[in-house]
This record gives structure tokens, C-alpha cells and sequence, in this order.
DNA sequence: CGCAGGATTGAGCCCCATCAAACCCAGTGG
DNA sequence: CCACTGGGTTTGATGGGGCTCAATCCTGCG
């Protein structure tokens, strides 16, 4: 696994031991550029190897009722076909939203790999378990709130996930989206999403110009989504200090 | 795991030996019975066990800005908790819906077989695959879809569910749901889920009575809903007769 | 028989979709 | 240097799908 931040959080929650930690870092990896609109995987398509996201952006999406639904948006670090591992077909295109480089693996070699060292099987798991409380908040968010909230949810979201990789600082961060690609992921129309950002605008919560996003009163933003970061981060509310799990 | 119908789906798609079966099933387990509106787990408890849903209907839910947000139901076979073992505090209540009975599994005995027997953890893994795609389904179906179409795309999902475990057959099953969990899980107020089903009705794809429900023109309500159940099975659309993915 | 929860119906309204046009700005090429 | 172009953003006007409120009906049940 090529990315040193996917193994940072694979680290955060799960415990790898040396060896394992060399086994994933010495996977072999191709490394492609992307540019915006370049489709990494088309729908239908067999996968015969994982995707890590290296840089950029990377957005699942599938056209639902005549509309461009996109159902997740990934970030440097991610392994956004890791379930290709066990349902190879792919249902959605993933596209690149602004130039990305990806790296990919070979389900053969790692699937080796896993065998040879369990724990990262449960590792990447993790990953999966993970991406799945994504999709349950994003179900939440789509289906229960309106569209101000829900805009601030996903912009919440984004910041906490480019923030765990070092990509985000002081709330500032560049986001190659256009308003069109959040009405796609909000199930709104680009018209309505613009108004709501000129709303969060004019309530100086964001400042958002030429693909650069600031979130100016974090907890107010994320007070108006009713954010919590923890499902992002794996975390258990109860006990952050825990320490890491580990199988056995 | 007590369930026989668990078993039947990880063999669908992981290859188990004859030991790795046996570990499985020997698993302890304590067995609860539930009332209909029974809370099993409430939101910020910490799990120290997995449940197998037996019998019955589980829902998982929470409120999000007033509204009572269904995220996921649960059919027997089921293991709602299953990420509970990575992220053990629940950010979710998973409450009954009509009568049900659970099993639970101690998370340091199943941790202990899933070291023991690495291929359980991996096929384990693909349930979460599997769930994970579900939810990709409903962030389309809130995202993208009109009312029709939503509630027809819901009761697809719940018919294809039930079928594979053996509870649905001839488009026939029983669902304790009322119209306002329907709602709660669509997105959509009572009164216009009402008016949904009543529109089902009348156009003869559905009979929907006194907790029984019949699909009556499945095709016609799977093209109205763009419904695919590939992604619930886990199947390869471009491969159905693959033989099971085996870890190694 | 009375009750309670669920299903149904009607009326009014609002959030957000749709359509259409204008605007802005960074390339690009003449 | 500027006209041209095209993608993205912004604005206005209009309409509809679904929400809300409220009342009624139905049905199983104590």
C-alpha cells in the first residue's frame, strides 16, 4: 500500500506489528495520473486490483431516475474499491474530480498478503466498516434534513476527512468541487445548493472561492449539521483514549 | 452463530472448510426474545457482543433534526453490530420491529475463533461488504428517487432480502412494518407514503394488508424502481455462476 | 362497548425543482 | 490586445411534489 497516510489510520485503529506494517508498505503498486472527468472504473467493469487514492479526489456516482447521483466522495488515503476484494463487479463509475494519482494493487498479490498476515485482513476491514458509517450518515443526512444542514453536514464531513490526512489545516482546505458536484451528492439541484452556499456565505460560516474552502465558525457549522466527527475518525465516543483494538 | 440462515449466505460467498463451518456454529451464544418497539442496544452503549438477528425484524434509527431517520432494517440472518467488534460504541438505537428474537456472541470468544480461523474473519468482512453496498442503495434511493419509485425500490430490497433467507416466497411475506416506519426510512412523511402505497395499490403491483405483503407484478415494480438485486446478494452481474471467492 | 394505534382523507402551503437568461472569468486563438 | 468561447456561478420567475395540520375512519383488543 503506497500511501503513508492510509497506513497512519490503518495504525489508529487497528495494532500492526512490524512485519505487517512492512508487508503492507512492500505490496507492489502501479501508479497512474488521472485529470478532471477521467473515469477510473466504469460501471460493469471487473476489478482485478484496489485503487488507493493518492492525491485529489476521487467521486462514485451512477445516474438513478434520469439524475447524476453521486453516493461518496473520496480522499487521499482511500481505498474506494477495497469491496472489490470480495464483489469484483463494479456498479458505479469512479470518477476523478480535479487531477488525482491513484495507485493500484493487484487483488492476487494482496489477497496473498492478507492470507500470510491475518491481522491486516482485519485491518482493512476496519476500512470497510468505516466507509460504511459514511454511507449510514450520508443516508441520515439525505434523508432527514434540509438542504442549509445538509450542505454544512457534507462540508463538515470533507474538512474532518482531509484534516485526518494532513490535508486541511485551520479549516482551510482546496476542494477541486463544483457546486454541481455537491448537488449531485445532496440530491439538490445546483440552483438550490448555490443559494444555500450563498446562505452559509452571508452567515460568514464559509468562505469558498476559486476551489478553496474555509469553514470560519467550525462549531457553529457543525452545530447547525449536527456533526459529530467521530464515525469519520472510527472513534468511540465513550473512550478516545482507548487504545487501539487488536484481533486476539 | 446460531443461525442456519448466516451460515447459508457466508457460504454464497466465502468458501468455508468443514472446520472453519464447525468453529462457527459451536459459537456460544445466549438467546433474547424481544417485543415489538423493544430497544436492543441504545445510541452511545458500548457493545461487548455481536447480535444474530433470529427471527424477526430489526430497525437501526435516530434522531436527525426532529425526525425519526431509519438507516437500516434487518431480516434474520442478520448481524446489525457486526462493526461493533472494530467501533464498539453504537452511534445508533437497533430496535425491534414487531416481535423478534436475538442471539448474541461475546466479541473476545469471537475474536478469539476469527484469530483461530482466519477465512471466518474474511467472510465476516464480506457481510460488511454487503451492508455497505445496501446503504450505498439508500443514499441513491433518497437522493435520486420520487416518492413511488422509492417506497417500490424499499420493498424490492426487503422482498430479495426476505426471499434469500427463505422467508418470502411467491412475492408473499409477512412485515410487521407500519406506513409510518416506512416513512421514517424513505424520507417521506406518513401521510404521503399513504398515498404512495395507495397508488401501488390501485395500480395492481401490490397487496399490502394486515402485515402481509405480496409483490403481484415483481418486474413491473423492480423496472419502476430500477431495482437490481445483485447488490444485495453479493453477486457479480457479469459473472453469476463464479464459484465463491476464497481468501488465498 | 370503548379505546388506542394505525390508516385514510382533505385543504393549504412551502421548500425546492425547473426553466431561462445573464454574468463572470479563464483560456485560446486571431 | 481583444473578441470569442465555454464552464461555472448567479439571479429571477413560476410551478409542483411532498409537508403540515387536522379530522375521520377502521380495526383489533381489553
Amino acid at each position: 500500500m503506497p500511501h503513508q497516510k492510509l497506513i497512519e489510520r490503518l495504525l489508529a485503529v487497528s495494532r500492526l506489528s512490524n512485519g505487517e506494517q512492512k508487508a503492507l508498505v512492500g505490496l507492489p503498486y502501479a501508479v497512474r495520473n488521472l485529470a478532471d472527468g477521467d473515469i477510473v472504473v466504469h460501471q460493469g467493469d471487473r476489478a482485478s486490483c484496489c485503487t488507493v487514492l493518492m492525491t485529489g479526489f476521487l467521486s462514485r456516482q451512477r445516474v438513478i431516475s434520469d439524475r447524476n447521483q453521486i453516493s461518496a466522495f473520496y480522499v487521499p488515503g482511500d481505498i474506494p474499491d477495497l469491496h472489490g476484494l470480495h464483489v469484483p463487479t463494479m456498479d458505479h463509475d469512479l470518477c476523478s474530480t480535479g487531477p488525482s494519482t491513484i495507485a493500484t494493487v493487484s487483488h492476487v498479490v494482496l489477497r496473498q498478503v492478507l492470507e500470510d498476515f491475518p491481522a491486516l485482513g482485519y485491518a482493512l476491514w476496519g476500512e470497510t466498516v468505516i466507509q460504511a458509517a459514511i454511507y449510514r450518515n450520508w443516508v441520515e443526512n439525505l434523508g432527514a434534513r434540509a438542504a442549509l444542514p445538509r450542505v454544512a453536514h457534507l462540508l463538515c464531513e470533507l474538512a474532518t476527512r482531509l484534516q485526518q490526512v494532513g490535508l486541511a489545516t485551520g479549516g482551510r482546505m482546496n476542494l477541486p468541487f463544483t457546486q454541481a458536484d455537491f448537488a449531485d451528492a445532496c440530491g439538490l439541484s445546483t440552483v438550490h445548493v448555490n443559494r444555500t452556499i450563498q446562505e452559509l456565505r452571508r452567515r460568514r460560516l464559509i468562505d469558498w472561492q476559486s476551489q478553496t474552502l474555509e469553514l470560519l465558525e467550525r462549531a457553529e457549522l457543525e452545530s447547525i449539521a449536527e456533526f459529530n466527527p467521530d464515525y469519520v475518525l472510527g472513534r468511540s465516543k465513550l473512550a478516545p483514549d482507548q487504545s487501539p483494538l487488536r484481533l486476539g
